[in-house]
DNA sequence: TTGTACGCGTTATCAT
DNA sequence: ATGATAACGCGTACAA
């Protein structure tokens, strides 16, 4: 009666649970609790009421006794971008099946690292951190966060057994880029390609500076000079602008190596659309992460391909050993590319 | 001492900033809350100190008091389709300018609503729930939620006010869509065409079936019969197999308006490079949303745009009212669409 | 297996 | 403006 009446909504609690099951409160939280050693017919009398009574227990307060939020902070600069948005997907979906939600944010549009986010998110006390961002050290996020590890991602340029460093703890998803770039330079060599050009991506991120460290050992060991670079973003636009200045000064490019799929559709287009030239024909074009668009008969885009579901299964091994032993030293997960094989190339 | 090292990691509390600034600890409480009345020299030493101690409000206790948890949780089917990963995109980050963080949760593929899910989303207490996702019924969305009253996205014929229903309360964004497509329509017509088609969109996707309507009611205003209905479900693979049987039963159809943009790049796709076509020389193509691809030059859609920041912000603003006043009666807000003219309509 | 008592970190209330 | 105390909803050590 006065109960139900000072309460501001109908929002049930375990002690109602408990008075309508006429049980102790106690075995309501058993009841909900997997591990807990409650008998079986009471535990269901208690799941049935609270069905009833539309209970469900409150996650803020279990984590602040059980120190663990259930959360994942993931961290992107752009969620709108194919490759990130793709990720993110099939992160949710591979997070929630476990049991934990996707805590998403925002770093602002120049990919500066904001402290006051980090702050921000500190507050939440995520489980764990995944940090997309290239311009943030895992230093700075090890040491805001305290009960979370983060994870980041690295492009290393070869697989090495890293010594385990001082300092902060991180774990590690290491993305060994070789392999696929080297199909890549060698199938449009093979093709007759002579003259590269490596599209880069956001000057910051340390996956494009990676994927250029290993194009010019591969480009060398294959007796191919040094690639000429073209400064872009990532973004479609800077690349579609990018590659018309590079044809208006006429350095007789004939391979373009993109550092993002986004990068070589604003290759293509300028290259067919503005420039009146032919791929693969008179260019040949290959791109990296085969995002879905990828495959779009419009691009038909030749591309070294990061597995996004090897990628995200990686991830939350990574998420759940880390849980299990929060006292491990540093994780590390490695994946590799290949080439995909299509259009633009040949 | 014996309380620094029995602490588990190296998180402070108020009572820790509290100690070290000599200060009671509701002062810290206090210090971080702006509307709290507080010595401002006082409210700084404490802030200092929270700094050099790396202390940041817990939200979870700081939920279980104040009924906040400033949690805004986003159900989609899918983060990666180009249009809602730009929309939560702008959302995360209007939110979070607001002091939110965005919760992300997925529903299956077949976009059947998981009471599962909503169940599992309700234990994090979210203060707002925006679904995108088009099966699920405000209905059961408020029945399972408590505290938050959920927002929901919907297409109305016509801009009507709607009498206040009984049943839950739930706020509504209105998207009025009537003129966007009445002016494609009439572009199109304009340029020769007459014989339209319409690729849908999902089958139960409200956004597609309301789409379908206002295009049948404004082509009837302008004495053009029915429109040729071709089933799709709003992705690129589905559209491109549908347009290659249209054309393949050979309709003479000289016109077709895609549910969305995306599904318009697949029957753009399908009419150059499989069939043959010219656009618009031989058919004309018109797109919904206006997504950031569709200005790419291999596509260059023109297409019924909407304005993704309009939209964002109406739905922040129905957050903030409805949480500055939660038991005010249904909330909503309205926004339209208009077409965005580029080179597959001429 | 069951229940009592306590603590998690914070804010609201009510004194002063 | 300030401080003591009582919640908030839940898990768990401990005793029974």
């Amino acid at each position: 009666m006065s109960e139900a009446t000072s309460r501001a909504r109908n929002r049930a609690t375990a002690d109602d649970v408990a008075r309508v099951a006429e049980v102790s409160r106690v075995a309501v939280s058993r009841a909900f609790n997997p591990h807990a050693s409650i008998k079986p017919e009471k535990r269901d009398r208690i799941l049935k009421v609270a069905q009833e009574l539309n209970y469900t227990p409150d996650v803020a307060a279990r984590s602040l006794v059980t120190r663990r939020s259930h959360l994942v902070g993931v961290i992107v600069p752009d969620v709108c971008s194919p490759w990130e948005s793709q990720e993110i997907d099939a992160l949710t979906t591979a997070l929630q099946a476990e049991g934990f939600a996707t805590l998403l944010f925002k770093t602002r549009t120049d990919r500066s690292m904001d402290s006051q986010l980090l702050t921000y998110m500190k507050g939440y006390n995520p489980d764990s951190v995944i940090a997309f961002t290239e311009n943030v050290g895992p230093e700075i996020l090890g040491q805001i966060l305290d009960r979370a590890v983060p994870i980041y991602v690295s492009y290393p340029h070869e697989e090495t057994i890293e010594p385990i460093a001082p300092g902060p703890r991180f774990d590690r998803l290491d993305v060994i880029q070789r392999d696929g770039i080297d199909q890549a330079i060698a199938l449009m060599q093979g093709f007759g390609a002579r003259r590269f050009a490596y599209l880069a991506g956001d000057p910051h991120a340390s996956a494009s500076l990676e994927r250029e460290y290993v194009l010019r050992q591969v480009m060398a060991a294959r007796g191919l000079g040094e690639p000429l670079i073209v400064p872009s973003d990532f973004t479609y636009d800077t690349a579609y602008r990018a590659t018309i200045d590079l044809f208006r000064i006429g350095d007789g490019v004939d391979a373009i190596f993109a550092a993002n799929d986004v990068g070589a559709f604003g290759v293509l287009d300028a290259l067919r659309h503005e420039l009146g030239l032919k791929v693969p024909q008179d260019v040949k074009v290959v791109g990296f992460d085969d995002i879905a668009q990828s495959h779009w008969k419009s691009y038909d885009l030749t591309t070294v391909r990061i597995d996004l579901d090897e990628r995200v299964r990686a991830l939350v091994r990574l998420i759940l050993r880390r849980l299990k032993n929060p006292d491990a030293p540093a994780l590390s997960e490695t994946i590799r590319t290949k080439l995909v094989v299509r259009g633009t190339v040949g």
